[in-house]
DNA sequence: ACCCATGCTTGACATTCATCAAGTCGGTGC
DNA sequence: GCACCGACTTGATGAATGTCAAGCATGGGT
């Protein structure tokens, strides 16, 4: 529950060369300078619309590590765009059960389970010190009646994160454990190489229980499964840094037999 | 392959006490005399808004048992609705590896996967013969600038189907055979009832295969475990004759202990 | 600098489910 | 009516993963 004050080292922003991600001076509220823009918003956008598009961010909130965001139950009013840092959503059953539904990182939106009943239906809970805009949902619906990028862009991320699910679902339903780890750290790596991180090199920033929950597996099978790759020479793990030593091997291991 | 030329026996519509699905005279192609508009339009909307909401659908199609209603890597253009009859959405991996990642019924959309890329990303078929209503998805998109009752009806189905596929994952990452099993009668027979069927009684369109799939089970697993249930006393199974007679211990069996 | 808590690793064993293999059931076509 | 075919059931066996338990490492806090 002890948070760092700094900014954790490896989720410095996007391309942009500068070292130190928030100048507090510079913070003004506004997608139209910020460095995550090809992320979380539509491209291709006129001045004018830009500005107005500036209007969908009402605030922007820092989390803290271990902070929840939002809980299953709470009122829903607003998307969130992931500034900086690291989440993970979870969904409760009655009976406690709990799984870990999907980690978001910088440029990524939350919150849209929320909509169909306007109460979130998980949780979402901050792995590191984070920062996100709080996007009203009803100031999207207005403006996206009047940008139809803005429109088109909302039903483009919903739609992403369903086929994301069906991808989970695959891997839950048809894939065996070391498959799952594989691909699950080719997921991880691929994206934080789109916000201009290392291809082999990456932080962990859940635990193996946390894992093992997203993957549908025990803790100490995603731990024994890292054992195994470390001694076929395909990653490098010492705690959660992570190095992949061998991704094309990482590949072959989600791409191989069909089993279902 | 071969299909019944009447309806399926089980699948008249909604409330209405009409047994007959379709007098072929009155199929004027518009939402605002279809009796499945609840499920699958906005409601409470003003007689102006009911008319323009007509326009959202351009056509119906006819889809025959075991046909495709899109696939993989088609260009995506619209949504459907489906009016009658059963399908199934799957997803297949570079490997060929298969997951059925739902079974849709009348009232329900799909689609939705396609707007991401402007290309479908799973296969829809048809599980019995069907008809669904062809909306073609610029034009969804034009009317819910207009009539904001629509807009928000689309990000709730989309938001609605983000949900439900949460669910899929805690189902098929932290539950057991049995309680898989169970969770899948009880939601078939909940959808079932909500469109004016029976609490109890059911007809399988799918197969052992196609229920094991979506469950991340083999058939030979759902087969036993069907006949588990049967021995309990807690269901009656005659092929794909399903008759639920204990929808408590159905129930009981999901919510158990806390697994994962 | 030390200590403690938490997360992680590893081993031994248990359980669940997949696999392989027969065989049955029910419907369809000849 | 009979043969065939696909879907389903059931049994025997084994593999993958879960469970329980012990001990190790790291890093954050004092």
């Amino acid at each position: 529950m002890k948070e760092t004050p700094v900014p954790a080292p490896n989720l410095k922003l996007i391309p942009s060369g500068t070292t130190e991600p928030f100048d507090p001076h510079s913070m003004k509220v506004a997608c139209s300078n910020c460095n995550l823009r090809e992320l979380c918003m539509p491209i291709g956008l006129s001045a004018e619309e830009l500005e107005r598009i500036d209007e969908v961010v009402a605030t922007r909130r820092k989390i803290k590590r271990g902070a929840i965001l939002f809980r299953n139950g709470e009122s829903f009013q607003s998307l969130f765009a992931i500034r900086t840092g690291f989440f993970k959503t979870c969904v409760t059953a009655e009976d406690g059960r709990d799984q870990v539904t999907g980690f978001q990182m910088a440029g990524e939106i939350i919150g849209l389970d929320g909509i169909v009943n306007d109460r979130h239906t998980c949780d979402a809970i901050a792995l590191e010190d984070a920062e996100v805009c709080v996007m009203p949902f009803d100031r999207i619906g207005e403006l996206s009646r009047e940008v139809n990028a803005l429109q088109h862009h909302v039903h483009r991320i919903m739609s992403r994160e369903i086929v994301r699910e069906h991808g989970v679902m695959l891997l839950l339903g048809s894939m065996r454990a070391e498959e799952r780890l594989a691909a699950f750290l080719l997921n991880l790596v691929q994206r934080l190489h789109a916000r201009g991180f290392s291809r082999s090199e990456l932080v962990l920033r859940m635990t193996r229980e946390e894992i093992g929950s997203y993957l549908g597996l025990k803790l100490e099978t995603v731990s024994r499964t890292f054992s195994k790759f470390s001694e076929d020479g395909i990653v490098e793990v010492r705690q959660r840094h992570v190095r992949i030593l061998d991704t094309d091997a990482l590949k072959s291991i989600v791409n191989r037999q069909a089993c279902n």
